[in-house]
DNA sequence: GTGAAAGCGCTAACAA
DNA sequence: TTGTTAGCGCTTTCAC
């Protein structure tokens, strides 16, 4: 009797007994697939992945830490994680992946703005299809979205820098489509204005977020710094802080003593890197957990629709760690 | 028409175009729900976690190549992924998956050699339900498995460090649970005997693969060092190499000057470190895509089901990789 | 080649 | 409280 193992409606204790221990004599388990299929609920999350085999442009860290977040918040709620590599050439059809019933809802980590993506996603708001961006949001949308505040954090770095007397300031961002990209950009401009800098072309440089391009940039960067046109680089994440750092080290140039250096990021390579890096540290455990909740848990749900309009986005807040690399 | 859907049957040309413009008239997307409970098949891949909430004993590295492969060969074979955590506290109800048609087939991720584990996967293995375990092996029984051949790649490693003239050679072992430990004594036990050393119990540690666990060995083995009982150390993988590295460090010991160390996994951290570590590269994508496309692919399945009884076990071969370190 | 219909194993609504 | 039954939207078999 599925009133009991579903412990809905009202059931004699003595009942309920009797058919429990009917179930466990057979050895019953309920079958799932049938259970979906007539609840019409698959109880799967899609976690959305950008599918790179042997690209590594994300830091597996940051991945695995949201992951995480999100299987803990998942598993509370009764929810399997159903992983959805993103094919780079295919069509991002996530309404499709709720047409067909695959999820009930969705929670996207690496998600970029490009104009299939933004289609896409506003197909699936349009639909009213729960989903949720994580460390990313889309100007001029209201997505739901978990980000981190890039702005504040980057603004933490650079005053770490300017404190610390540093002038002459670099920034190795990553590509626009990110919105943290555009999120420290601005916090860069700001700071610097305030500090009385003028924002000048030169010290701006663009990475793909990999340690390869940190790496690569430092030429440029490294005459920069043996001109003295360059005192300091902020970097927009740890990878490419650290393929920067070896970059210039080959050069002969030493984090801390010809040049200060912070990442983002605060991965596992920040701490085994030598000198250690400086890095702001990002909730991404939290930030996964807290997408899940929002689209998951009833309590949360009511909380979140609760708060006013046009506000799709919830910004956590991120710490800066100074190590030695400035 | 399921038929045309399906391509099943022999259908008119002309029919089969006609169902397929009114289904796209419609925007008809087939229920994923439905076609599994017909077809008694998830279309699932259960992938099992060993999970460990903000404890980071494996590295990040380790299980996102693994995964990654999985995900390459399961979307190739028309397989979602979903994703089990298995709590520490509770039984690891393996069986119940496939009885509740959760998933297909099932591929475990850092399954370790303790009573329960092993009873779980004779059952599984009684009621013959397709799993794999990756990177793991148990003695004794014929599991599905997908191993990296740990033996030959610590005989490289420990040859390389006594042709570089290392005569005391520390061994910095996993716990026994995992096989791959239990792989790595054995070529330490031979190599080193077929070396004309004889083995001593002063020369081995034992660390639980987490960096934390190699930096708190570096007391006892530092003393080794300076007091020229230990010239060389052999870690179970990279992680504890990096923290010793690190706590050695911190005593004045600088790798490669004081002594010579080699690690295991060639994770990112190797190659982030100063002195760059020497390492076995294991090919952890390619286990992880062998065991998904043994248990999914049809050719591969046949493939290895010729091969002789009481040989489940598959072993992918790993280099060495010569670094700063030794 | 094609249409019709009987399940698949549950849930949920309704009757008792 | 509890038994009964009509779906859920496909696949598959069987008759046409």
């Amino acid at each position: 009797m599925s009133r009991v193992l579903n412990n809905v409606g009202p059931i004699k204790e003595e009942t309920r007994r009797r058919v429990l221990e009917a179930a466990s004599q057979v050895g019953y388990v309920p079958s799932a697939l049938a259970q979906q299929f007539a609840r019409r609920r698959s109880g799967n999350v899609g976690v959305v992945l950008p599918f790179m085999p042997k690209v590594k442009l994300f830091s597996t860290y940051y991945f695995s830490e949201i992951l995480s977040g999100i299987g803990e918040a998942a598993q509370r709620c009764g929810y399997d994680l159903l992983l959805i590599f993103n094919s780079p050439d295919q069509r991002h059809d996530y309404a499709k992946l709720f047409r067909a019933q695959k999820v009930d809802a969705c929670i996207m980590l690496g998600s970029s703005d490009v104009p299939e993506e933004r289609r896409a996603l506003k197909e699936l708001q349009m639909e009213r299809h729960p989903f949720c961006l994580v460390n990313q949001h889309f100007g001029g949308e209201d997505f739901p979205a978990v980000d981190a505040d890039h702005v504040s954090g980057s603004r933490l770095a650079l005053r770490h820098l300017l404190e610390g007397g540093r002038q002459r300031i670099a920034f190795l961002n990553g590509p626009p489509q990110y919105s943290n990209s555009g999120d420290r950009l601005r916090a860069y401009r700001e700071e610097m204005r305030e500090a009385g800098y003028s924002v000048r072309q030169e010290l701006m440089f663009v990475g793909n977020y990999s340690r390869t391009s940190g790496y690569e940039l430092a030429g440029p960067i490294g005459e920069g710094i043996a001109e003295g046109r360059i005192d300091a680089v902020f970097a927009a994440n740890d990878r490419m802080a650290i393929g920067l750092m070896q970059g210039l080290a080959e050069r002969g140039l030493k984090a801390r003593e010809h040049y200060a250096l912070v990442g983002c990021d605060d991965s596992d390579g920040s701490r085994l890197i030598s000198p250690t890096l400086s890095t702001i540290s990002v909730p991404f455990y939290e930030m996964g957990k807290l997408a899940a909740e929002r689209l998951l848990s009833p309590e949360k749900k009511e909380e979140i629709g609760n708060r006013a309009e046009g506000n799709g986005l919830i910004r956590l807040p991120v710490a800066f760690e100074a190590r030695e690399s400035s």
